[in-house]
DNA sequence: TTCATAGTTCGATCGTAACCGAAGCATCGC
DNA sequence: GCGATGCTTCGGTTACGATCGAACTATGAA
C-alpha cells in the first residue's frame, strides 16, 4: 500500500462538480475571470474563489492579475491533456450529463481543445493530412513528412519556426465527441491560429465552440478534402 | 456550461484516498479479494465493500465470484491507462505521498503496469529496443520494424500471433517513477509473459513489484544492453 | 448439523467540505 | 476625494459521505 504518487488529491480536486465545470470551461484555452468561472460552476463568487484557490495550490491553475480582474488559466498543457483524457474516458463509459445525442451541434462540429482544433473538423483535418501524405501515423504517434512541410509552407506555416520549443510538433489528441484522434502539438496550434488569422473562423465568447464563416467553411473543406 | 461528459463523477470516485489506494493496487493487473483491498485501503471490510460497490457501478471495476471469494479487477485497460496517467501527472506535480527518494527500490527497478513491464527495467528495455533498431519511435508513437520482428522471433515471440486483436501492438506508456516511456501494448504484454514463462522473473504476492532471479537478471541485461 | 470464513447491509456517528451572507481589500472611473 | 466593480476572507450553517459495530447471507469445511 501507499505506493507511488498521490492520485486521490487530484481526483478530489476534479471530483467536485463546480470545480470540474470550471476546469472543463478552461479547457477552451481562454483565460477566464473568477466571476465568469463562478457562472459556469453555478455557484456564487465567494464559493468560486475558494475553489479556485484550491485548484491553484493543487497546481492545476495559474492566475494572472490584470487591473481589478484575475484571469485564470490551466497551469499548463499537461493539465489540459489530463482533463481531455478524463472526458474521453467518461464519454466512453456513458458518464454523460445529458443523453449523448447531438445536443450541442456547434460544439461537435468544431471546438477548441486547449489551443488546437477538435470536434468533427479537427478529426477531418488530421484524416485529410494523413491521406495526402503530409503526416504519417505510426502506431499512436504522428510525424510530419517532407511533403507535409512544403505543403504547409504553401498555406503560410513555416514549420521551422515551430520546432524550437520542447513541445512536440505533432501530437495526437483523442476526442471525446468523435472518439477519434485529432491533431494537437505546436503544429495543431499553429494551424488553428492561421484559421483565426485568416478570418475563416472565430472563437465564441462563452462556449468552446468555434464558428466558421461561410467563406472559411468553403476554404477549410477545400483544403482538407475527404476522399471517401 | 455543462458541456461534454461528466468528469466530476469519476474524479470523485478516484478522489477518495481509500479508493485510490485500491485502484492503484489493482493496476498491478492481479485480481484481489475484498479483504485484501480493504487492507491496502487501510479500512475495514464493511467500508471497503461499499467503496467497491461504488467503483463497480461507476464502471471502474468488475467482480467475479469464485467460491466464497469475490475477485475484483479493473474493468478494462482504459481504466488502467487512466490511473497510470493520473499517477504520471501527480508525480510531475510533486504530489507524492512520501518524498521522492528511492523509497521502494524493488518497485522502482521493475514493476507491473497492468500487464506489462514498467520501472527502470521497463524503460531500459524500450531504450534498448529502439537503439538496436527493433522499434522505431515516431513522435510519441512506437512502431515495430522488420528487424525487430525477426529479432523477437529469436526469443520466441511471434508477432503474427499478436496482431489480431484491436489492441495496438506497441504503445508507449509514461512511467511515474522514471518519467520516461516504456513499452505497453500487446507486445509489451507478450514480452513480460515470456520473462515470467522462462522463469527469469516472478510476480510478488502483495506488491506490484517484479522480482528477477539472478539468472534472469543476467539474461535480461544481456538481451537489452545499454550502450551509453 | 455446526462452525468458520468471506462478504454485504443496516444504523448511527462524526468530520469535513461546500455553500452563502456579510464584511473587508483592491482597483478603476469619475 | 467618492462610489462602483471584482474578488477575497470570515463566520456559521448544512449536507453529504466515510467510517465502523452489529446483524445478516452465503459458501466451504468438519
Amino acid at each position: 500500500m501507499k505506493e507511488g504518487p498521490d492520485i486521490a488529491q487530484i481526483g478530489a480536486l476534479i471530483g467536485d462538480p463546480a470545480r470540474a465545470n470550471m476546469l472543463a470551461a478552461l479547457t477552451g484555452g481562454r483565460a477566464l475571470t473568477a466571476t465568469e468561472l463562478a457562472g459556469v460552476g453555478g455557484i456564487t463568487v465567494q464559493t468560486a474563489s475558494t475553489h479556485l484557490a484550491k485548484l491553484e495550490v493543487g497546481g492545476l491553475l495559474t492566475q494572472r492579475k490584470q487591473g481589478r480582474h484575475r484571469y485564470f488559466t490551466l497551469a499548463d498543457e499537461a493539465v489540459a491533456r489530463l482533463i481531455e483524457s478524463m472526458m474521453g474516458f467518461a464519454a466512453g463509459r456513458g458518464h454523460l450529463r445529458h443523453r449523448p445525442g447531438p445536443k450541442e451541434p456547434a460544439l461537435r462540429k468544431a471546438r477548441i481543445c486547449y489551443d488546437h482544433l477538435a470536434g468533427d473538423y479537427g478529426v477531418r483535418m488530421l484524416d485529410s493530412l494523413i491521406a495526402s501524405g503530409s503526416i504519417e501515423a505510426v502506431g499512436e504517434g504522428l510525424a510530419l513528412t517532407e511533403k507535409g512541410e512544403s505543403d504547409l509552407k504553401c498555406i503560410g506555416i513555416d514549420v521551422g519556426d515551430l520546432g524550437s520549443s520542447r513541445r512536440p510538433l505533432c501530437r495526437s489528441c483523442l476526442d471525446w465527441s468523435e472518439r477519434r484522434a485529432h491533431l494537437a502539438g505546436s503544429l495543431g496550434k499553429a494551424l488553428l491560429l492561421s484559421f483565426l488569422d485568416k478570418g475563416w473562423a472565430r472563437r465564441t465568447a462563452e462556449s468552446r465552440s468555434i464558428l466558421f464563416s461561410p467563406e472559411g467553411d468553403r476554404q477549410f473543406l477545400r483544403l482538407f478534402p475527404i476522399d471517401a
